[in-house]
DNA sequence: TTGCTCCTCACGTCACGTGAGGTGGC
DNA sequence: TTGCTCCTCACGTCACGTGAGGTGGC
């Protein structure tokens, strides 16, 4: 049969029928010397059906070439397939969550701007954390003061918020963690409102010294004088969520 | 800072802040005459983690310049950014599905061979239909054969398989539906055994017609006689599932 | 002089889509 | 002569990776 014939059969192109040709995937039966034309017969046709199956796994056309022509382990390579497809179904959902995450904000990209923080009602609770463990010193600290204000108070905190030295150095830092309420209640204190160099950030985790560098570099360019202290404000705690990386000023 | 600055602090490559400095996409705020080098600022800095941020979301980078640089619709362009990203799951999601099956089915491609089908034990139904409502009145007939074997018997069918004639014209055409048993039942009858050349095919419902075509084809061209029916046989009814497609012989 | 960072081309990736320009059989 | 199918280049896609080959400041 022609290349049309076969291709229609196949409900593919013409033009994918060469493409198989040139790479050596699915050659001809037989060419004609004079005016080039492709013949392909039983033979081809079921193989072009074997590749379109395999196609359908979203195997790569040399890979298929590979399977059809050795004795590989297809097996073992359809496995292999499932488990990339299922990395790249992962990357895809951390897209839509990023999406999510952003269109919840209100598409809020990260810059850096001053803002007045108004006064808060917080429970505040006091930790030393190693400068390489500090991210993890600090989520523990959220989850015990969650689960404390709940149990003790029967008040479910608003957001948390972290602080400690804006330079670190070696040996343990003071890290302070507090949970932001509506309401006061009987173990809440309130915390001043203050001015501060604030980043939002939308995305996950990894990106957060990245709003913290920003900021810095917010406040040395505007000629602006820090606070010694730099405050993370979790927003929400989904990952990826949204983050405010704030340095407060002396005014 | 230079580039390689500005690329540690973003955790890319400095080739990357060439090729967005190429798209024009992020400019250095200043490159030196002579030597070329580039010099990022504060302002750079910060559109370049909004870059990186809205990348986090799968947008391509003609369209990240575009929300930067004009005040487009940032959200509308997220929506359909989302849509666009279930669609593309969605398809990973089949070709996971077609792996499985052929997984399932012990990695069977198409190839047409010759095979002695056993006699069975089946509950047959017998229906007509136009020619193009053909899929649709077999899977009506399908489920209507197995609800009723289950009620009338309470036995469930193994698999089904379908038989109409092989060459289609116009008008309604007979069509025989029948269920496979395990054991025989008081409704059920014996499909005697016989000669077929057959296709078993691992994929969606589109390629069944392709199927019957590399079954045709094997027949002529092997000089074999075919009977004048087509044999369908639904091994799993899931979809992409495994169909055998089979034309019976006269032997 | 040796590293280090920086520079500019320019090819390669993957599976075709899409013309451009031309030919042979009904 | 007009359609139709077929042919061969060859560029374009997308976001860089990866050399090749070379330069300026410590």
């Amino acid at each position: 049969m022609t290349i049309g014939e076969l291709a229609q059969r196949l409900r593919i192109t013409t033009r994918t029928l060469r493409h198989y040709d040139q790479l050596g995937l699915l050659v001809p039966e037989h060419v004609d010397a004079l005016t080039g034309y492709r013949e392909y017969g039983q033979a081809q046709f079921v193989r072009a059906v074997q590749i379109e199956q395999l196609k359908a796994t979203g195997l790569s056309l040399s890979t298929i070439g590979q399977l059809l022509d050795s004795d590989d382990d297809t097996v073992r390579a359809l496995r292999l397939q499932r488990r990339q497809i299922e990395v790249v179904i992962a990357e895809h959902a951390a897209q839509l969550a990023a999406i999510d995450a952003l269109l919840a904000s209100g598409v809020a990209l990260a810059s850096p701007e001053v803002v007045e923080v108004p006064a808060a009602y917080v429970v505040v609770t006091h930790t030393t954390s190693e400068p390489d463990e500090l991210s993890r010193t600090i989520r523990r600290a959220i989850q015990q003061l969650g689960r404390d204000t709940r149990q003790r108070q029967g008040v479910r905190c608003r957001s948390f918020s972290a602080r400690f030295p804006l330079h670190i150095d070696d040996g343990p830092l003071p890290v302070e963690v507090c949970g932001h309420l509506d309401e006061p209640t009987g173990l809440s204190t309130v915390r001043p409102s203050e001015t501060q160099l604030k980043v939002l950030l939308v995305g996950d985790i990894s990106m957060v010294p990245l709003a913290y560098d920003v900021a810095l570099t917010a406040v040395r360019q505007r000629g602006l004088v820090a606070s010694g202290t730099v405050v993370e404000h979790y927003l929400d705690l989904a990952s990826p969520g949204r983050t405010e990386v704030a340095i407060p000023l002396c005014v």
